[in-house]
DNA sequence: GTGATTAGGTATGGTACATATCAGTTCAGA
DNA sequence: TCTGAACTGATATGTACCATACCTAATCAC
């Protein structure tokens, strides 16, 4: 009988026939490179991507923000806390409806999310510095169809 | 002014200029679909995979699978537990050095790892089947270029 | 033989994410 | 117009996952 510990090396090459295992890998790296990155900023992944999704979209509500980006009403007030707190996003009733509220970045707000930006292009051109643009293009067209197809 | 909640469509088309975006989105809905898969024979995706591992290379130990899958030595104990109890896996010490434990599956667990890598691959061709066997290779290919990169 | 290292385990904490529920507000139909 | 349903944001809570610090027993290096 063959013995992993003594006379194979001790591999995941079972687990390498799968798309999703490869996928799941590759996010994690990009996902923690981009998190050391914006860290730099002060901010996480999500914050960052609630912020430059308010700046894109002023005005906005918090609930029409939850479906945008796919997180639950509960978890996203501590986020807007957190950047109203810091003075990036201000809440403001809507005159209209008593029960929203509108949110609008700060000018401070606005020039963070710049910056934010800018920094994780520069980490996608760094993290995928091997892939070429057409790639790119192949990689996210092939993703989007399996988001889409979902 | 443009006001978004009013006039414009709330959408996170600012973040799509991102490959890291879109590569999350799609590896959350394969992990959705797997975990779901595998609720069919009480396997979660770390459990079906450290599973899986021991049956591709029996007797080894916990240190090695935990190098071989990138888990953190603690966090694999109530995996293996838990793998133990149901009967999947046993530990035995080994006789050259009584630290360590060989792990080797049961007849039960080979069967059931057999029917793991089943449904996986049931899953993914279910996920994946807008996108064809050379694309598959394409962005398996990509997304191994943007780990070994790393 | 003694100190450093290793294997597995324990305790603990942080982060992310989901559900249930609530108060206040708005809305639609009798 | 009134009443019940639906919606908005908030609160409380629970769970899954992952990482660090530390412990013991055993092994290894010198």
């Amino acid at each position: 009988m063959v013995d992993a510990a003594t006379e194979d090396a001790v591999d995941d090459a079972i687990l390498r026939q799968f798309v999703g295992y490869h996928m799941r890998r590759a996010a994690n790296i990009l996902q923690a490179d981009l998190a050391r990155t914006l860290k730099e900023i002060d901010l996480r992944m999500i914050t960052m991507s609630v912020l430059v999704v308010i700046v894109d979209n002023p005005g906005l509500r918090q609930s029409q923000l939850a479906d945008a980006l796919a997180i639950e009403r509960p978890n996203l007030v501590s986020i807007l806390d957190e950047l109203e707190e810091r003075d990036l996003v201000s809440r403001t009733r809507v005159p209209t409806d008593r029960r929203a509220y509108a949110l609008t970045p700060t000018q401070a707000g606005e020039k963070l999310a710049a910056k934010a930006l800018e920094l994780t292009a520069e980490h996608e051109d760094r993290i995928l510095s091997q892939i070429n643009l057409e790639e790119r293009a192949q990689l996210v067209a092939l993703m989007q169809r399996i988001v889409d197809g979902a």
